[in-house]
DNA sequence: TTTTAGAAATAAGATAGTTTAAGAATCGGT
DNA sequence: ACCGATTCTTAAACTATCTTATTTCTAAAA
């Protein structure tokens, strides 16, 4: 992972910004703020940026590339949490928020650019800047919502219907991740999925 | 479901602001301008609050009692998507932020009492007492958190573990909710987690 | 008390998903 | 262009979970 010197963070702070006025107007002075407090960080694909079991203290956002979040079991088997490309935030939420240890690792499937931004550091600007708060408010509702949904997803439709449902979402992901990735995101064998898709 | 008088509100509102000032410290004025923008029900067991496929205008906070959140889906499988006790609180999210259709039906599995928040009264709210934000931003976050771990069990654990561990979490769930209801929770029949208990 | 209905347990046959193994295709590194 | 290493496909045998049906149990309704 590359720590990127000051000369070129415009290439990251335009998309960052850009997005977020998606969700909330912010002033100049604002923007300088916050951005003096972001990490920026070019990552070849394959990279891990957080492993299972350290603490977390950062949460990432997405200014290109893709990443993936996963959880290795007892038994050596590998669950896909989640994927995030372009414009997304991730982390080990459960870790971060509460200052624990990652239940999930975090690796580049694409060579990425990131934001970092740190615990502590998050902290102290959402008491600097409380509008951040209702920024946040918004993206963990839609977090939440997302995961509401893809649980219910799991629960309620067989593999083919959700791998359908899931190519038609998010037809970008599905161009940089591996069939055995996706079984894993689906909760199922990589032999099954195979055979599912052939019908 | 039964609106109440303002004189018994007490009742309600006690726990409600005594669980709020967990997350975040609140004057008396400010308590003053929520309390006027909530709706205090009584509900008897088994009531549908909330039906999958109406538009959804109320978000619920559970005073007392213990609400489901239950799909089904064209086959007429049900699965059961949340349930909330004392202290949660519940609606279809992705109904109620973006006033868009239920994909749940939500029903009261005890007696409850609850404190209902419209959408636009909570719009305005946010606008009236931006410290508001901060409160739900904690809310959704750890709504996410919740959501996000119970996938991974999903993923990663078999039944019997699913189960164990949802015993272990929540005891006082596990006391109100049939059996058939834990296993549409858990993603399978009733029949497989009698099975599964028996050893 | 009897009746009714819903919960849970049990068991047999059906289906969805897994495992294993082997061959074909694809991809990064030299 | 070649090699080794993943990745994907295929297929057969296997296992876990589901479905359906029957039985018992329980608890509330009449």
């Amino acid at each position: 992972m590359v720590q990127m010197g000051y000369y070129s963070n415009q290439d990251y702070l335009i998309p960052f910004f850009r997005n977020f006025e998606k969700h909330i107007p912010i002033s100049d002075e604002e923007k300088r703020i916050i951005s003096a407090n972001l990490e920026f960080m070019d990552v070849p694909r394959n990279d891990v940026v957080l492993s299972q079991g350290n603490k977390v203290n950062t949460l990432f956002y997405v200014v290109s590339g893709a990443l993936r979040a996963y959880h290795l079991n007892e038994k050596g088997k590998e669950s896909t949490v989640m994927f995030a490309v372009k414009d997304w935030w991730i982390t080990d939420m459960n870790g971060f928020a509460n200052q624990d240890f990652a239940q999930v690792s975090l690796e580049t499937i694409e060579n990425s650019k990131l934001i970092g931004l740190r615990y502590e550091i998050l902290e102290s600007l959402l008491q600097e800047l409380p509008k951040l708060e209702r920024f946040f408010r918004i993206l963990f509702q839609r977090a939440y919502i997302r995961e509401q949904s893809r649980l219910l997803r799991q629960l309620s439709m067989d593999v083919a219907t959700r791998y359908r449902s899931f190519v038609d979402k998010y037809p970008k992901i599905v161009a940089s991740v591996s069939q055995k990735q996706m079984a894993s995101y689906l909760g199922v064998t990589p032999e099954f999925l195979s055979q599912v898709k052939n019908k």
